[in-house]
Order: structure tokens, then sequence, then C-alpha cells
DNA sequence: ATTATCTATAGATCTATAGATAATGC
DNA sequence: ATTATCTATAGATCTATAGATAATGC
């Protein structure tokens, strides 16, 4: 049992947290393409983060394009599948509660990673031709909490027009840099759930109990078996 | 008086609009930079959508960056010039008034012109040297916000963190590709800055009163003599 | 033998410059 | 003479491929 691994050995050594190669570039690359985008992002700039020399990252992947695939996969699919089992809960919930959940989680999720993958998705050379799959996951989870949105409105009376604004809240999480004053990290997707359901026109005395609902919500999911981490 | 021009003439007739050759490029260089992003749009894309060489681009900027520099200076400053006059207005504003007005100015800003440059501030490449003073105009915008929300916060109580958020709900109309159902386009901005008082915990009640001190100050901005649109 | 890396490079861009050309304006 | 365009191209990338090399594993 040996620490090397089979094949030449690298000039440098390890710099990139990930137990494999491909991990390491998964890494280096989500740094790149959400912080400079993609099209800015050289293969070889990749490689110089990992410590590799740019044409051994074809040995993982096929095009840089794959490399941003990868990265995507790993996005929606967790809360699309919290959002499932939302659905299932037992008694029902509101769609307040439900939206308040999902709002929490999605936000959670955003934030937890080491880069933010999210903001993938406001990169615009991203809308091409072989990504379509991705979008259209991604299209799944907004017109879900479109949905959620205009049931609520319907109850409160607010104009339908802000039945969009809930996911555009959680979305915007993505764009913060520096983490805003007087907010603890991890209190902040919390806070994002809050004023989703406020900007659907519910009055706030009710938020303590919907925070409570959502976090067994979220405790039911995770205890399922199903990470929520990256 | 002839309608030709000095020069040679183009191989191809003029297809963009713009009285100028200038703003024939800046046109189509929005249209490029906003739909693909900076680096993912060539000059010679520029140059093909307007109908002239490539080379022929620098003729009128010295470098591709030089364009895009062009393009934020028309961004920011029409709204930075409205939030002076808010200041000024006798009778003072509320916060509650001001944020209001703010938004819907604002996001009527982003929506007016033919291509959306408030989404060039999305774009990460963005983030570099030279493009310093561009950002340093949007902190101002955005940090005048904060500190109105702030204000509100503080009579309403809702928790502090939400102060952050108008500024991401206005900015977020620059996601918007297809407009929401049952929305006329041009309430949109009128609905979004219901939505930004609404999120930091004003009732619903008194907003038609807003809407109307909105429309007042508009009108009086531009009836000053300052264009609001591009 | 298999694997993971390396070196070297082809071919396709892409930005920007140099200098020719074809109009108008005086 | 001045101007706005054109053609041609230099030099710097950038992605991806071919094939050599230096480890491990059997």
């Amino acid at each position: 049992m040996s620490l090397a691994r089979a094949g030449r050995p690298r000039l440098q050594t390890q710099r990139r947290p990930g137990t494999t190669a491909r991990d390491e570039i998964l890494d280096a690359a989500a740094e790149l393409f959400t912080t400079l985008g993609y099209s800015a992002t050289s293969t070889r700039t990749i490689a110089e983060l990992v410590g590799i020399r740019q044409a051994s990252l074809y040995h993982y992947f096929d095009t840089k394009s794959d490399i941003l695939c990868a990265l995507l996969s790993q996005t929606v699919a967790p809360t699309l599948s919290f959002v499932d089992s939302l659905l299932q809960a037992d008694p029902a919930l509101t769609s307040v509660e439900h939206l308040h959940a999902l709002a929490a989680f999605d936000g959670e999720q955003l934030l937890s990673g080491r880069w933010n993958l999210g903001a993938l998705y406001l990169l615009p050379e991203l809308r091409e031709a072989q990504l379509e799959p991705f979008w259209s996951e991604r299209e799944r989870l907004r017109l879900h909490y479109l949905e959620v949105g205009r049931a609520i409105v319907a109850e409160t009376g607010v104009h339908e027009t802000a039945a969009e604004l809930p996911f555009r809240l959680v979305e915007s999480l993505v764009n913060i840099r520096s983490l805003p004053a007087g907010a603890a990290p991890d209190e902040l997707p919390l806070h994002v759930a809050d004023a989703c359901v406020r900007v659907l026109g519910v009055a706030d005395d009710p938020i303590l109990s919907l925070r409570m609902r959502t976090h067994e919500e979220i405790g039911r999911y995770t205890a399922a078996g199903v990470t929520s981490g990256p």
C-alpha cells in the first residue's frame, strides 16, 4: 500500500482540495468560471491553478465545455429533490410553509459550497446549445416557485406580478460578494425565506412558527439520507 | 447637401439604428455583450452585425474595452441624478416615498433601452482593472438603496438583513427575458417598487398614495429638462 | 501492461496595426 | 486635404491532439 498513484509524477505538488485529479480540476474550474466567467477562463489557467499542464486536463474531460457540464449537474438537482420531499409531507404543508422551506433550503444550498455554482446561471454565454438539459431543470424549479407564489398571492390579494419575485430573491443570494453587516452567515437563507413570504403579502406575525416548520422539513429531508451539502 | 458622407463607401448598407457609425457600433456591441457576454463577443462579430470590416471598428474605438466603457457610462448616471432630485424635493419625502420613487425610476430606466445594459454588471469578467470608475458609481447607488432601506426597517421592525433586498429586486429586472404573464410592461417597474417597500415590512394599504407621489416626483424630474430615456 | 502525466505542436481564432483606396469638401 | 472605409497581416492567444515518459501493478 503506497500513497503514490500510477502514472508519471506531476511537476508540482497538489494544491487543490479533492481526492481525485478530476475533483481538483472541478474545484479550480469552479473558482475561475464563477469569478471570471466561462469564456474568459482558459484551459491553461485552470491547469495552472491545479498545478498540472494544460494538456493533462484532457485526460479527464474531452472538452472545456464538459468541465462546465460536470459543474452544472451539481446545482439544481438537490433542490428539486427537496421539492419532492416537501410535496410528500404529511400533514400537507400550506403554500406559505412550502415556499418558506423551499427558499431556506435553496438559499442554504447556494451558499454552502466552496464556490457559488448558482452564479453560473447568470453567465449569458451559457445559454447555448448543448447546455439545454441544465437550463430546463432550472426552468422547472423556477416554474415551481412561480406556482407556489401564485397560490399565495391569490390569498393575500397582492398583485400577481409579485409571484415571480421569490425565485429572484433567492437567486440574488448568488450576487453576494461580502456578506451584509449584522447577519450571521448561516441565518441568511432564513432571512431571505422570510422576505420571500413577506414580498407576497404575508404578515410578519406568523413567521416564527414558519421557521419551526421549515426547520422540521429540512431535518426530515436530511434524515431521509439525502445529503444537502455539495 | 448630400446624404453620403466623406470616406470610402461601405460594402454593405446600414443595418443598425444610429445616426453615426459610432452609435451603430455601440448598438451592435450592446446586443452582443448583453446576450453573449463580453469575452464571448469578438470584434469581428460586432463588425459583422454593423456591416463593416473588423478593422474599421478601430477608427472609432482604440480597444474593445473602450466600447464596453462607452456603454457602461450610459447606465448608472441617470438614476444617480434622479436620487439628487429626490433629496431636494420640497416638502421632503419620507423614506418609504423615497425608496418607492427611486425603485420605480430605476426599474423604468433598466427596461427602457433597446438592450438591457444593466445586465452588463452581472458579467464577472467585468470586475477588472480599468472599469473601476463604473463599479464605484454603481456601488454608490447600491449604498444609497441600503441607507434608505435601513431607515425603513428601523421603523417597521423587520430584520436589518432585509435592507439589502430592494436593490436586488430592482436589479433582478435585468434577468427578465420574457415578461411575466399578466403584467403590462410599463407597469412592471411600479409593481417592483411596491414589492421593494413590502419586503421591508410596509403594509399594503398606503401603496396607492405612494404611487401618486412617485408619479409626481418622476414628473417633476423629467419636467426639469433631464431626459430619462437613453 | 496500464496509467497519469509530460512535451510539442497544429490549426483556428482574436485583437490591433499599417497602409491602400474611394469618397467628399474646399 | 480630409475622412471613413477597405485589405492584409503580425503576433498573441486558445483548444485539442499526438506521442513520449515515468511511475505503479501484476
